[in-house]
DNA sequence: AGACGTTAGTTGTATATACATTGATTGTAT
DNA sequence: ATACAATCAATGTATATACAACTAACGTCT
């Protein structure tokens, strides 16, 4: 047993509140890094980049959106999602056009090859996603918010 | 109306999991947002700041943890953390002692400044989190997660 | 006692993201 | 028509965070 015993000490927020939240914080960071290291070693995006290409797969439409919708849904702000768009664009996986209607407005196209790498990073994506929460609900303070992902 | 009626477009990922993960990030993203904002604006630090602030605050020690402890609770990479707490301690918030049993190890202790920032803060810290929440619920697509916040 | 592997924290470096500003386009009001 | 405010995206700039390498201290083994 080590010596300075680094027996996780207890961290008592004053609120059920505010240690849920905290939790949150917690699951959030731990597998969206997992995500991260896995989604860059098995294909070469972040888990940002994996939700721009996702949603635009996912769209309704044929696979376009607007910046600032992407935005949103990633979630990131605007000029961030500028440049990602651009790295993304600068890899052969999206195309920006511009929307003949308004030509302020910019929708961001997936490309085929986004598509490719979309379907074949989902299996990586889905399955570290689930392994995680697997892992994190063996902590107790994590525990009740992974039930929320168990539940139908 | 706008004219490009931007009316959000459908994004369906493929599995109810996916859905709530991505849902959870964009949570985190827009409530966390707003903590920093008002955090920021009215004590002059950050969440991740707060967060340490809080932990060591209502920890069970006096006051004190190691660094790597802090690190998990925020959570951050250790890396991280060391500039955070440098941070802290360059604004009398926080300071760092050695254990005196371990002398790699390093604990960071919060002043008596540090406790009244914290006290102070946390009326603005749950209020912003209760009125994000409830913001937030709105949003069809988080509702369900925010619900989890809401039970007993 | 000395060597080796492990652990804790710091620092050099790179980069993704946020904030503020700018440029371009649109709609509206005068 | 012209001026003006609003909107959308891109870019200049700053910074917090991550990764990797490094230093220091510890424990163990012989």
């Amino acid at each position: 047993m080590p010596p300075t015993s680094p027996r996780s000490p207890r961290i008592e927020l004053p609120s059920a509140l505010e240690s849920r939240w905290q939790a949150l914080r917690r699951l959030k960071g731990t597998i969206d890094d997992a995500l991260d290291r896995a989604l860059q070693a098995e294909h070469g995006i972040s888990v940002s980049e994996y939700a721009a290409l996702a949603a635009l797969t996912y769209s309704d439409g044929g696979g376009h959106l607007r910046q600032q919708v992407l935005a949103d849904a990633i979630p990131l702000q605007q000029s961030s999602l500028s440049r990602l768009v651009s790295r993304l664009e600068r890899t052969g996986l999206t195309e920006r056009f511009h929307c003949p209607t308004d030509r302020r407005g910019v929708y961001t196209q997936i490309t085929d090859r986004g598509r490719e790498v979309v379907a074949a990073a989902r299996a990586t994506y889905v399955d570290v996603l689930e392994r995680s929460l697997a892992a994190a609900s063996g902590d107790p303070e994590l525990a009740p918010l992974v039930e929320h992902f168990r539940r139908t």
